[in-house]
DNA sequence: GGATCGGTCAAACGTTCGTTTGATACGCTT
DNA sequence: AAGCGTATCAAACGAACGTTTGACCGATCC
């Protein structure tokens, strides 16, 4: 039976699946390799080590999400220019790829990614962190200009407090099911993405929104 | 050289800090028992096998803080009876005892805590679930009294945002202090606890707040 | 048509893991 | 003093891990 898709593909995709599932560390190469239908030796062969095929698994992800972070954020800045950016759209550009990614075919990639974030490698953490250099600048100043009555350090908190929102609901939305006994629907992305950005624009601006 | 503390404590502590530092799998009964000044066979003497050591390493720590949640809930409520109780009291009991938690003597545990949440151990993970029952129905209808203008869908996904508000804070400060350049200092834990408080106020309360 | 190279394969490498075992030492009670 | 649990110890167990090796296959190029 000829695989139509290549190998280095099937053992990104089952690698992004079973380090979601089983963690970085409880997934042996001898499981991703027979997932992919792929031998053993394959990811050695092609990645070069166990570890250098997990930063492929979180490059193809991060990108394209980053990029179209400050895509948004781009225009959110050209549309209220020469005005400062309006802090929803901002937060809007923020969020919305996150929660998109974390929805679509990314789902376990992210889950993966918040386990990642708290891994015991040092190597897997800062090649995670490489990845978000520019889109903390960047959304560090829009939020600057948006909120320009905030003091910096307040600022940086809030957005810390809104960071860990975002990252618990797009890998605990299971949890918040479960506890709400099926009251919470997270069928909706573009329901929850409101929520999300209600709750992050009440929050950041310190309850003197609107 | 006699040990004035038990084995039993020794591996304890040693567990809690070695699996916050590299992770629950990262962390052999070797090196556990190495650290802790103990023989290899130590751990399954006294606790049976590591998973055990991983349950009694949690419940150490969860079952105070869940306690004094509880306690300073009643608190609140009888404070404001027969009136429903104020949100910010209620926030306060819930985030209070875990932001202190996990600054004292249980820093490691904590960002063990929040590790472990997203573990790959299906057994360690209800174990941990298990400690909350109790607080998650209390907090709830407390909650749900507060602000009986929100919809109950709606309040699960504030305190959802807010625990994610809640871990990230206490798990990731590390992560702020760099971002921000060491301009937010978390040394002052009541100082935290307040920016905490406004940002779960105002988003519980949806931008409404005061 | 022989050589070359990317890709795959089974098999084995050495290491580390959690757990078990049997012996040994200490502090009780009788 | 003898007997008996409690606790600790060194040593070994089998299993699983990441990685390496050398042979094999098919397409491409000279």
């Amino acid at each position: 039976m000829t695989q139509t898709v290549p190998t280095r593909d099937r053992l990104l995709d089952a690698a992004e699946r079973l380090f979601a599932e089983h963690g970085l560390d409880g997934t042996s190469l001898r499981r991703i390799t027979t997932a992919a239908d792929a031998n053993l030796a394959a990811v050695n062969y092609h990645f070069g080590s166990k570890l250098e095929l997990v930063r492929a698994v979180f490059e193809r992800r991060l990108a394209p999400m980053n990029g179209e972070r400050l895509r948004l954020l781009d225009a959110a800045v050209a549309a209220a220019a020469p005005a400062a950016p309006d802090l929803r759209a901002v937060l809007h550009a923020f969020l919305a790829p996150a929660l998109s990614l974390g929805r679509k075919d990314g789902r376990e990639f992210f889950v993966l990614i918040a386990r990642a974030h708290s891994t015991p490698h040092a190597e897997v953490q800062s090649a995670i962190v490489e990845q978000f250099g520019d889109v903390i600048a960047r959304f560090g100043g829009a939020l600057q200009a948006a909120l320009p009555e905030v003091p910096l350090p307040e600022l940086f908190w809030r957005v810390h407090f809104t960071i860990g929102a975002l990252c618990h609901t797009v890998v605990n939305t299971d949890l918040l099911r479960l506890a709400s006994g099926g009251l919470c629907d997270d069928a909706d992305e573009t329901a929850v993405l409101a929520r999300l950005l209600d709750f992050a624009v009440a929050g950041m601006s310190g309850g003197a929104a609107r």
